[in-house]
DNA sequence: CTGAAAGCGCTAACAC
DNA sequence: GTGTTAGCGCTTTCAG
């Protein structure tokens, strides 16, 4: 039971007398014409001498290891959990297994993630990129390695990469034309600008447009720039126009939705009554403050399950029909509004 | 540039003029005495080249990953992604890379868990136990595979194993008291019970202790059993005969929180009008909803990286004091009691 | 139906 | 200062 030293597939070859050629076949299901006998005898041995085989020794000779590395700009993040949730439901049926690395929203340690993995000998690699150039990546494409993007967009990326997203362009239009319909005609964008490939950008672009075309007046508070006091004060002196010209908070993503909250309760603001106030996010918690938040609810799960499905495919060389996949989010009615 | 063959560490000695055994040498720094121009020559060489070290190789002789396989119970759950963060936080800073699997809180899915990992030949393990005897563990114990439990509880743990939790039992009979304190009278708590090992299970115990000793009435409504509905109705009840004995529902976890909401919303419920509401929770949204949930709140975080920390002091033979890490809950005031 | 033996890429004695 | 070489545990041709 109590195993001192490594046991090897030799010892299993010679406790069962046969060789290791046959106990290897037995392993990898080739039992093309083995007795029953002889695969009984090793069955048996395998479990009386409680012998594991090495990943790294069979990686070696086969050249696929089954594991898929995953690099995330920040763990942390409940959006990127959520990803990983779904890539695993994609990949852990298939007997795959994930390395989760944190890029930290950083060019170097994404770098420095990307070539770990590339060590490891990875079947396919999914990235929420931090990175904004497809040039960036190149060590991936050299090495072979089937490569998907999540989330975020990297400039000039070929169509021979996975790319899922979600429909961060018709979905910031539509709402902005909800907006302008409800009455409003001052947007005020928050946002936080991380890194270059941020979803939030995309999402901008939307709106600016949408708005020009509509006619509706677009604040942008980017908080990268100001701390908490910042926001409360500029939300105070915005509020108090919103009479004349009704005025909507635009959240471009979940963390910064709390920021806004934070800041409201500070200055005993109401919404719908003092502006509205409107968030992408990724989870339904939003449902639950006041009477509810009016949402466009991104489904993370989904895009990371499909990458993972796409990346499978791709591994297995039937690639997808298209390799740019969108996920519609979905407009959660609030009473912010 | 673009590499068509697997380039090793024999071309590298090849190209540059030198051995292997120098290419190796430098590789791991050991550059005893070796060079400079030795040196400069071999990075050269490697940086044409494009060579990248393989992992499995390495392993195959050093008999050391760098690898550290964490399985969790629920990877959806907010409270599995703050682990893992808290983890991270520990393993990265150390070189250390992360498999992460889930085991779907099922005894036969960690149990597969646990083997891809012990092939993989991780160097330690992190695990929320789905099972609850440690004999389930034995496999782990005899690879001599360094192992910590986080959050839950495997009965007759040796003390060679690492055990980080929350502070459950103490927070659960502080927490009595401060009800009784408050005059409530009777105490529901809300609980699910999926695993043998959750927390949920001393928190419990804690409660029962504590409501005898202070003469409170307990009613446990365990959601395993019911539905939504179920829940809603019950709570109906129960609020009904709050006027005459003041009662406080009390969730064990969080997204127990989110269903009591939602049964509370569907009943035109506040609290703490109706009744008192808290909960154990892993995030401070509750702060936001109506005007703030009480709470007592764990630091998953906390217990990941704490976990991580011994873990890795046990791997490099510098065992912690004591391998018994409690981690302090704080109590987050709201008005819901 | 089964075996012998080569070799995957790397490290670490042991030499010089 | 640097090189030779024997394996690490496994898969896979090729040969019976």
């Amino acid at each position: 039971m109590n195993s001192r030293k490594t046991i090897t597939i030799k010892e299993v070859a010679k406790v069962a007398g046969v060789s290791v050629t046959t106990v290897s076949r037995y392993l990898n299901g080739n039992l093309g014409k083995m007795s029953v006998a002889t695969q009984q005898k090793i069955q048996q041995v395998i479990q009386d001498l409680n012998y594991r085989p090495s990943a790294a020794a069979k990686n070696m000779r086969s050249d696929s290891t089954h594991i898929i590395g995953v690099i995330v700009g920040d763990i942390s993040n409940v959006f990127a959990s959520m990803l990983f949730t779904g890539m695993y439901k994609a990949l852990q049926p298939q007997n795959y297994s994930v390395m989760l690395l944190n890029a930290n929203d950083g060019a170097d340690e994404e770098r420095e993630c990307v070539e770990k993995l590339l060590q490891q000998n990875v079947d396919g690699l999914i990235i929420q990129p931090s990175r904004s150039n497809f040039e960036d990546y190149y060590p991936i494409v050299n090495a072979r390695t089937p490569l998907a993007f999540v989330d975020r967009y990297v400039d000039a990326t070929p169509p021979s990469v996975i790319h899922v997203t979600s429909d961060n362009y018709e979905a910031s239009q539509r709402m902005c034309e909800e907006l302008a319909g409800k009455g409003y005609r001052h947007i005020v964008v928050v946002n936080i600008t991380t890194v270059g490939t941020s979803a939030q950008i995309p999402r901008l672009h939307a709106i600016t447009e949408a708005a020009r075309r509509l006619g509706l007046r677009l604040s942008v508070l980017d908080l990268a720039g100001g701390d908490n006091a910042w926001l409360t004060d500029t939300l105070r002196v915005i509020s108090a126009n919103s009479a004349q010209e009704r005025t909507a908070v635009v959240s471009l993503m979940g963390p910064l939705l709390l920021r806004v909250l934070a800041a409201a309760r500070e200055l005993g603001m109401d919404f719908p009554r003092d502006m509205g106030l409107l968030s992408f996010d990724d989870w339904e918690w939003g449902e639950y403050v006041g009477h509810g938040i009016d949402l466009i609810l991104q489904d993370p799960e989904t895009i990371g399950r499909k990458a993972g499905e796409a990346l499978l495919a791709t591994i297995r060389k039937q690639p997808p029909v298209s390799n740019e996949i969108v996920v519609p989010t979905k407009r959660v009615l609030g009473h912010s509004l």
